[in-house]
DNA sequence: AAATCATGGTTTCAAATTAAAACCACATAT
DNA sequence: ATATGTGGTTTTAATTTGAAACCATGATTT
């Protein structure tokens, strides 16, 4: 289960995330774990994936601290997954795929879901990334950098 | 090789992104695109990943567009992989992947790469959502709508 | 009380995918 | 002529996946 992403032991800073979410499924269910859904059932009638591997990527999930398991909220005697404020963190990256996937994977005049700010029901707006002083910066304009070598060697 | 992500015929706004991506091999070797790799041995060597693996993702990527081949700048009979302008539109949610990263998988002191703005060689801002009138939005502060009914049915 | 059903799983097993290694083709260098 | 580097493909075994069957628990019906 503990599949190795990389061939470094120390996995870099984009390897690790993507190890921890585990694979595409889990993703699925971040994302359903959003928009509200909690219970096993839930997930696998929205996903229609196999309850094994349901089960499988809950656990994983859960063991990388993504999800918590709550005893049931209404009575009944099962539990309920909910997203951790580490799963919470994920909602920009979701915000990411959605609005790339807007941009290439549907016609300019093909209708598909959007995400909406609940005050307004405007849509919201492009995810940015700028610079500490506010520029916009496109891929081009930045580098990663290696953090300081510490001292000891 | 075209593995059906979703139960349902059309796959939803998320889901389509994630099955043109493919998996998280592929997303580690458009991160490395977007630092400069272009070739094969680059990204066999910077991932440590079976040759055939990583031959049968780049076609993946260059089939749904998101890298292209060209023919190689530097007179070797070969070829390079360069993102196309939708592999570069995969920006975003590299930086939403490394900022979740960087919260969640370091020690507050570990040391890590960051990425940082050219220009000033300062760290780039986290990504922010934001509402149409500038409001930065939280998870529960939106929804997700369906698109209007179109009159037809 | 007994039988049935719903939920939330686990187990089993066949099929698909992955990974390591060997192999190959082409070009350049020695 | 031989070796070496690049960019793959092929072969084969191991791992992962997914479908279906099974099971346990509690609630519901008869």
């Amino acid at each position: 289960m503990a599949k190795r992403v990389s061939h470094k032991d120390s996995l870099c800073g984009v390897a690790r995330p993507l190890d921890a979410i585990g694979d595409w499924w889990s993703l699925l269910i971040v994302r359903d774990a959003f928009d509200g859904l909690r219970r096993f059932g839930e997930f696998q009638k929205s996903l229609g994936l196999a309850k094994n591997i349901l089960s499988a990527r809950l656990r994983n999930l859960v063991a990388h601290g993504i999800l918590d398991t709550v005893p049931a909220s209404d009575g009944s005697p099962y539990q309920e997954y909910v997203l951790t404020q580490k799963g919470l963190g994920l909602f920009p990256l979701l915000v990411a795929l959605r609005q790339w996937g807007e941009d290439f994977f549907f016609q300019p005049d093909e209708p598909h879901v959007m995400l909406v700010d609940r005050k307004t029901n405007q849509p919201v707006r492009r995810l940015e990334l700028r610079a500490q002083d506010g520029r916009m910066l496109m891929a081009e304009d930045t580098v990663v950098v290696a953090p300081p070598e510490s001292g000891s060697r």
